[in-house]
DNA sequence: CTCTAGGGTTAGGGTTAG
DNA sequence: TCTAACCCTAACCCTAGA
């Protein structure tokens, strides 16, 4: 195994990005050798473009990935299951930018810290079908924990923790439980939501050098370049959009660094031998 | 959940170890429906048998089950450290300890510069005619030049210079001399000389080499069985390679981390307001 | 032979039942 | 708490068809 698997970077993604929006999507081999990206993308297939673009493309759209027939565990009867339509909608608007990774996998039950169960438990109970504003939420956690000053903050951070881990989902102001993470015991729920299909304010009025076939399949990837097009220049245009967001992520981190700096200084100070992870161990919990 | 949870019996662990001595480990579909094991293992997927392969070959090689910590994420906000970036893992302390002596930022004096010549003459010395993949010219150099710590990083850097500067090229996994850079091609075109002195095995997730199907002389089982044993046996010691990269990996975020989060300390409690951008841009950079 | 589309498979981190 | 068993999905492979 001389490749343990090569991870996308940001950077590598950012430049595919750019190349589609370039050359448009299907073109791999024309985005990979283009001088403006080759650097970045110099050791990825065109194929491997193919295959991430795909990703991206899906993972942007809907939740779920591209959806994979799965294999009915204990397939005893194998009762012939068909596989039929796979709904290729292909829609890549993906943030260009993009702050901070972050997402703890879970696991948070250090003192500064919420659990995800709380959270969780709020929402449920409270039940609201369209969602519980971030109000209601603190509201709610108030009444039966106690909690401490900066409740408030942490809570923003939890919950944006959440939706990266797709546990729930955020519509306008209000977050609710993502039907797959909520309702896990009924999965006959498979319908391939059809949501975002609003390719109709775009006209054909493209960028008339793409060789845009006419299929409904390329008409949708053009919207979806179109909105990344759009995405992007916003982005350009003003990083001031993200900041806020980007404050506050960084202060999580910065917060939680500290705390780990603070303690190796503190220990080392001591004499002590130690690596990061003893303090990480004993600081936070894993 | 339905499922009450499948244990596996000695008798199917029985058929999944022949299962990966005949084709190998990695070919999980193909064993699965060999009909040599299916009627044992056929209500096991093939993701089950890659699980279970798993389970039992770390815990017959190391002690714990596999590794499950993580190292906080410090990813910035618009570039991750290097592609290999995120490495999650978790290590006997002692071993991260003595791999994390100091952090003398001046001991990296000589640093960042791997010569071109130094790759080009592992690629030519190892002399595969298919390429050789990056941990072949990792082990190649590492024999007989002393390496730093980050080596492994600053050669993929490397590489990457070199496919844009068409010098080398990567076709698959592996990197090799592009013709027009002075490689004689040993390219032998795979023509006359078959596989039939099986000297070196190669890779078998590779390119359908063990296509040993229903059409099997018995000899060529026989020449298959003695390649998958020698991979299964690989497999092992192939855990304790992975562990070393590993170890150094850690090595190497661990070190950074440190100091991070000793620069973010310091200026901290120096009154500084900053991001981690700030710091992260002022030691390393990106 | 080269390229793309698209289905299939694996690798590896995450999650959960017991 | 610990781990075998299970899940999720990015990354990679294979093949048909142009």
């Amino acid at each position: 195994m001389g490749a343990p698997k090569q991870k996308w970077t940001s950077e590598e993604e950012e430049a595919l990005r750019r190349g589609v929006l370039k050359h448009g999507p299907g073109k791999w081999r024309t985005i990979q050798k283009d001088p403006e990206f080759s650097p970045v993308l110099s050791s990825r297939s065109n194929i491997d473009l193919k295959d991430k673009w795909r990703n991206l493309s899906f993972s942007a759209s809907g939740l779920g990935s591209r959806d994979k027939l799965k294999v009915p565990r204990t397939k005893g009867p194998s009762s012939s299951t068909s596989p039929s339509s796979q709904t290729p909608l292909l829609l890549p608007s993906n943030k260009v930018a993009e702050a901070l990774p972050s997402a703890d996998p879970e696991k948070n039950s250090q003192d500064g810290k919420i659990p995800n169960s709380m959270v969780m438990e709020a929402l449920h109970e409270i039940g609201d079908p369209n969602g519980s504003d971030i109000e209601a939420i603190c509201h709610y956690i108030e009444q039966r924990h106690e909690v401490q000053a900066n409740f408030r903050r942490l809570l923003t951070a939890k919950l944006r923790r959440l939706i990266a881990a797709k546990k729930i989902e955020k519509i306008d102001r209000a977050y609710k439980i993502t039907e797959s993470y909520g309702a896990k015991s009924l999965l006959a729920t498979k319908s391939p939501s059809p949501k975002k299909d609003s390719a109709k304010p775009l006209k054909a009025s493209q960028k008339g050098s793409l060789a845009v076939k006419s299929t409904a399949l390329d008409a949708a990837a053009v919207a979806a370049m179109k909105v990344a097009d759009t995405e992007a220049k916003a982005h350009l245009a003003n990083e001031h959009m993200m900041e806020a967001e980007r404050v506050l992520k960084l202060a999580e981190e910065t917060e939680s660094l500290v705390t780990l700096a603070t303690e190796i200084y503190e220990r080392c100070s001591r004499g002590e031998v130690l690596t990061i992870m003893q303090v990480a161990q004993s600081k936070f919990e894993f």
